[in-house]
DNA sequence: TTAAACTTTCAATAATTACTGAAAGTTTAA
DNA sequence: TTAAACTTTCAGTAATTATTGAAAGTTTAA
């Protein structure tokens, strides 16, 4: 296997993942293929590269930019914009955790709250539902702090402590 | 807001939030009813409850059970199948983690080994996909450890150390 | 200013994914 | 056994989500 056909791997695998997990695929492909460019790419290049249209690469670098993993830049004596993508993993990653729980995370702990502080009447089923929703609040709270708080902050001094526990 | 809207509004939330994560409503919305219910429910009141249809109901069940969440279970007198879901959330927060990362990290893992082994023919485009599909491998791989080694064995002793790190 | 170069928007369409309902299959009580 | 009670399967359809492409919008060089 050499580069283009390793790298044409990457950038589908990439796709099919980010696919089973909520993102679409041209997204995901569009960032891939910006992770391992070493320069910027102008829409241009990324079309050609993956076979999309101007509108949904346009869509989904915005939406790529919305997240906070790839930025514009401009290149000398070029006109048009060019893309690249966050380089560093982990900065990758704790910006993706940050935004996951903004979007989704806080919502849903709100909602469990509101669910879980309903007035108990005694009754088994509500008492299930109070314990129930209590319960997954204090689950998902603790691993975003866990996510946010620890995993991913300063390099990977988590990481590193944790691995040697691991032994 | 009383039992009848708490549950509903639990049980379509937690409907949205699966279909954000790549999980279809159904699915979500069946595990989340089971999850609160104090008693096991046959096919035909997850049925009524949700307003989904036989097939759908069977469908779906199966992918529960076949991701270990959800079990059948006889009722004393009662000839047709009862169904109860994983009531402690570290086992089925431990369950996930650990179907995820067999179906979905360690199938990546592997591309991103093969793929950041090409051999290295010095350029500078080849030495950026080595370097970058390597990097990924290193995270996907600590966070995976992490996640099923440590986060989640053992009740929650390690949230509980955690946390007291945290204050 | 203006017109070429470029980007965004969005209605139409395609592709994917989910859902239904009825037929086929299975189990169990008698 | 058999027939009623129940579950699964799956072809057809519906609903959702992604994608296109062209028109509208914006920016910039001259």
């Amino acid at each position: 296997m050499e580069y283009k056909e390793a790298k044409e791997k990457f950038i589908s695998t990439w796709g099919s993942l980010g696919t089973l997990w909520g993102i679409n695929k041209a997204m995901a492909q569009i960032h891939a293929l910006l992770f391992v460019s070493p320069e910027p790419l102008s829409m241009e290049d990324i079309m050609e590269e993956l076979h999309i249209s101007r509108g949904n690469t346009s869509m989904n670098l915005r939406q790529l930019i919305d997240w906070g993993i790839v930025f514009k830049t401009s290149v000398a004596g070029e006109r048009k914009e060019f893309f690249e993508s966050e380089k560093d993993v982990y900065e990758l990653a704790r910006t993706i955790a940050k935004e996951r729980s903004r979007r989704e995370i806080q919502p849903t702990l709100k909602v469990l709250k509101e669910v879980s502080s309903i007035e108990d009447d005694g009754s088994k089923k509500t008492q299930e539902l109070i314990k129930k929703t209590r319960d997954l609040y204090d689950l998902a709270n603790t691993a975003d702090n866990i996510m946010n708080r620890v995993a991913l902050k300063e390099g990977n001094w988590f990481t590193k402590t944790m691995l040697k526990l691991l032994k």
